[in-house]
DNA sequence: TTGCGTGCAAAGGTTTTGCATGGCA
DNA sequence: TGCCATGCAAAACCTTTGCACGCAA
């Protein structure tokens, strides 16, 4: 396993896009489109193995979503948004929510104490309905 | 949209099945080996219009895991398992638990409260490190 | 010069859709 | 008889992999 990794232009620029959108969810899809629409042709196969360094390097979070659907990616240099914030996801109108809320901070805290489980929060989401299609105007 | 469904043989034999694998998660491919290890002949969409028919009628569960693996789907008539039930999937050694908490009920309660937020309890999933792959024994 | 990064194309796996036929009510 | 269910094949979708070439160090 070499851990060698150039900085090249493609790195950059990804992380760029990404962190211009700081604090939305970005598909893979999405930023290959930002490229093309500029006239500039780029690789998906890049796009993913760009966005698979960054994660590790803790730059960026994924998040498991639905199978079938495009994974999510979000600027997040140094594990921000790790501790009290929520990942909320409409299963009716697709939305992906930020929610930060202390109350819900102790969960991480009461699962790892008394069920041994320690909770990853970035990496989780929440299914259910959010506020407007609970009302029912999608 | 018509609700008209037809009681058949592979809705039955689909149902069956779940149910004797009662409290394990299962997903389509599983279930269309099981089919064709008995020599029977049954199409992939065959699976996947019936499980969405049971989920529909509330007698599966669906679970959303990573894009990429398969979906999982469980038996669970009448929305058993839907309060007071987490289902934790371990990110290390990739184990789907069951976890029934009486405090971790109350997140529903107040996400709707307080947030306008209405949660699917079953169809979430909380993604972390079991107490074993935590203890580096995955 | 070394070897990772890139683009393209192809493959992989899961799920959905179209269509003709079969089966329930 | 009407209409949903089924099987098959093909497609859609997201993602990964192979390969030749380009580029960082």
């Amino acid at each position: 396993m070499s851990d060698k990794r150039y900085n090249t232009r493609r790195k950059a620029e990804v992380l760029e896009y990404l962190s211009q959108r700081r604090g939305e969810h970005v598909t893979a899809a999405e930023i290959r489109g930002h490229f093309l629409s500029r006239g500039e042709n780029i690789g998906a196969a890049t796009i993913y193995r760009q966005l698979d360094h960054l994660v590790s390097e803790g730059m960026v979070h994924k998040y498991a979503l639905d199978e079938g659907s495009a994974a999510c990616f979000e600027y997040a240099p140094g594990g921000k948004c790790a501790e009290g914030c929520f990942h909320c996801k409409c299963v009716s109108c697709g939305r992906l929510i930020h929610l930060h809320c202390h109350e819900l901070q102790q969960v991480g805290g009461h699962l790892a104490a008394h069920h041994g489980f320690h909770l990853d929060f970035p990496r989780t989401v929440l299914y259910g309905l959010c506020g407007s299609c609970a009302e029912g105007r999608p």
